[in-house]
DNA sequence: ACCTGAACACCGTTCAAGT
DNA sequence: ACCTGAACACCGTTCAAGT
């Protein structure tokens, strides 16, 4: 019963919870652009202004909800890079594969992520740490190959970033339908690919693989 | 006298124009958020209503905005591809390096032609007409590259996407603040050497430029 | 502590009415 | 043809007041 009590303390006791998962899901059904602070309120069976109690503006409730895709994708960088298993190459390619299917697959937060209104790593602490870690992934793998021999030698950061541009730049025009969803997975491998070999001809490779 | 009294024709006679100026100078300034319908009739002197004579909505005003855009971007891009002067290649590079400014220079611009609630290219024939334009500037390069067998046989419209991915991708870092924007040229040759060259390692090749 | 009702200062857009 | 005033249906946010 002690925690019936704290579930009943007044209406829900958990309005805050309540508003974030009411806000995930208008961003996953109809976008960022639908949440509002009424309808949230509403949605809760609320009065309107009850949610200011728990957040101090509407941006404030969306940095917590893009913390919480910021969390996902470093999670989902981290599985790529080990399904890539030995070869550090291919855990790049994967890496950059996944950060694309994550995009597309979680449009709207992302956008919500990444997009004009986005919420910047500035606005959080938690945020930037989350993100720095997804980071710290990319440039963990290029090393591990750069020590193997297998890349170019040039500072991991910016061979990160220049990655982590293609996939972003990919990402944004599948989803934004510039170019087609469908072929977001033959896409993405190309991306990596290319992003890999070049698209200079090797005389020296009989193995295009 | 004449061009007095097509001027006079009620207020300004061009209220459409005007709009359209004042649409562009906010946008520069503050951004697309920034602009009203409202206070675009306030600025040009105006009802609040006067506006919808001449747009139908405020998409479709904005839409207008966005073209303008579309065509400078066009226009940069056939520029660069001649700057690049004989070597196929290295006009190529500037495409991708001006793309790159010319997103930076124009960040809120650019972010009216590919951010969220961008204008796609379904919304005016006029704008699929001019980013086709653009992209077939980029599509040609590749060909001319290939013809001369100074880049990789693929399907040049393949690479072309892939180029606009990354060129697109460091551009949106850059903008919303992600990666320094002091840093734009460095990163955007180093986007355009990489995607040529790749991160493998070349055995064959001394001379690295 | 947490919630409410009323209110303020904004939006985009419509519509009957004026010249 | 082009413009206006008043109005409708929305926003985010504040603030005094209730329990």
């Amino acid at each position: 019963m002690v925690s019936d009590l704290a579930k009943n303390a007044y209406h829900h006791g958990d309005l805050r919870a309540a508003l974030l998962a009411a806000a995930t899901d208008i961003i996953t059904e109809s976008g960022v652009d639908a949440v509002t602070m009424r309808g949230l309120a509403e949605r809760a069976g609320v009065s309107r202004t009850a949610p200011y109690r728990h957040f101090e503006d509407k941006r404030a409730l969306l940095t917590e909800v893009a913390l919480e895709g910021y969390r996902r994708l470093a999670a989902t960088m981290a599985a790529a890079r080990e399904k890539g298993g030995d070869d550090p190459v291919a855990a790049l390619a994967c890496i950059g594969q996944q950060y694309v299917r994550f995009a597309v697959d979680n449009a709207t937060h992302y956008r919500l992520m990444f997009g004009d209104g986005a919420v910047t790593a500035g606005d959080a602490p938690a945020i930037k740490s989350a993100s720095k870690k997804a980071a710290q992934d990319m440039v963990e793998a290029i090393q591990a190959a750069q020590a193997r021999g297998l890349l170019i030698d040039t500072d991991p950061k910016k061979l990160a970033n220049l990655l982590w541009s293609a996939s972003h730049g990919l990402a944004n025009l599948l989803i934004s339908g510039q170019l087609p969803r469908s072929r977001a997975a033959e896409y993405a491998r190309y991306m990596t690919d290319s992003v890999s070999r070049g698209f200079l001809p090797r005389p020296d490779d009989q193995s295009a693989r």
